[in-house]
DNA sequence: TGTACATCAGTGAACGCGCGTTCACTGATGTAC
DNA sequence: TGTACATCAGTGAACGCGCGTTCACTGATGTAC
């Protein structure tokens, strides 16, 4: 029989991976220590061990979480397209940009977990056809997988324009960038699909 | 009078930016630590601090150094749309994609640049309103400012797109992604500049 | 032409610090009787 | 009901290491005479 409530050290690791998910979006996980971590999640360092086998266990987890949290928020959105306007106005908007933390893991992260290992690409990438499936299914609705490359590329487009409006150092042209995301994605939606 | 030939001392600072450009590339911006940068340009540690006043100095002159290397290698291809497209085909292949220690700066660093100081993100600025400039010219020779919107939207797409099938952990679906973009890129560039 | 000198790019050891990781210990908890 | 005990999540100090940065020094160079 267990001491402590059932559930108890599964719901501190789950504080662990959120307040990590969000650390990791603000600082980039090479810039993010396991102390520093620890402290989001209100523990010490010591304790990090109990519950994770190294720091990229935990950014294997934290990147899993991160796109589910995503892909359960897309799925609160209207039905149809409706939503998928929903989502790449909200998406490519200033607020988006200017707080990472509480946005996109994939912007925040992308080119980082290029460089991760391969359990951290599997969750990246399991996580992501989630995201990716939800977006064809409103594309599509009648044949969801047809739809499923050209969402992607949708969805890579709109990553590399709230990255590239995160990285200009005019106020201006970053602007100018989103606006023009959100003209172009929408587009993209509306062509048919290819191939 | 120099003991050295003039220029020697700035010979040798290009070398460091060039290595540095590469290294970054591979393994990060955090990733790369001084002494690794160093070796890589054939010298040691110590000399660093001769010709950079931190290593933040050397990432927004590394930064500035690939973009104007990139924005060098664009004005090679051929001109108009063809050169436009050569682009594309040769931005979203399999070679680039394997290959981020000669490849695109912007693509390798996007979302760590977005966590630099002003003056990386300044640099930053400058040469990728360099390569737009080039792509925007060839949109619309007659009046490249009204395509510039276009443009940028255009790149950032290729540069999600790239991140993304290095992030991938299936290969077929890594290889998809970027099919789509060249399909989605090449179309988007017909499209009629708006606003 | 040959030797002594001034220059300065580059060396390599050292600084304090934070990294990822380990571990002996603490102390709050529920159990046993 | 009250006390002794076993459990184990969490503590916090320590490990070796590499980080960004500093600095006293070296030694190859071109200059001066």
């Amino acid at each position: 029989m267990a001491r402590y409530t059932k559930d108890h050290k599964q719901a501190t690791r789950q504080r662990i991976i959120d307040a990590a998910g969000r650390r990791f979006k603000k600082d980039g996980i090479d810039g993010s220590g396991i102390s520093t971590l620890m402290s989001d999640a209100g523990l010490t360092n010591g304790a990090f061990y109990a519950h994770f086998a190294s720091k990229e266990d935990l950014v294997a987890n934290a990147v899993a979480d991160q796109l589910g949290m995503q892909n359960a928020s897309l799925e609160t959105l209207a039905h149809g397209r409706a939503g998928l306007e929903q989502f790449v106005r909200a998406y490519l908007s200033p607020g988006h940009r200017d707080d990472p933390e509480n946005g996109c893991p994939t912007a925040a992260l992308l080119d980082e977990i290029g460089r991760c290992t391969d359990a951290t690409k599997q969750a990246f990438t399991g996580g992501m056809l989630a995201v990716i499936d939800d977006i064809a299914a409103r594309l599509a609705p009648d044949n969801p997988p047809s739809a499923r490359a050209q969402a992607l590329s949708v969805f890579a487009m709109m990553v590399g324009t709230l990255q590239l409006s995160r990285a200009l150092a005019d106020p201006k042209l970053a602007d100018d960038v989103l606006d023009q995301g959100v003209h172009n994605a929408l587009a993209l939606l509306d062509a048919s699909p290819v191939r």
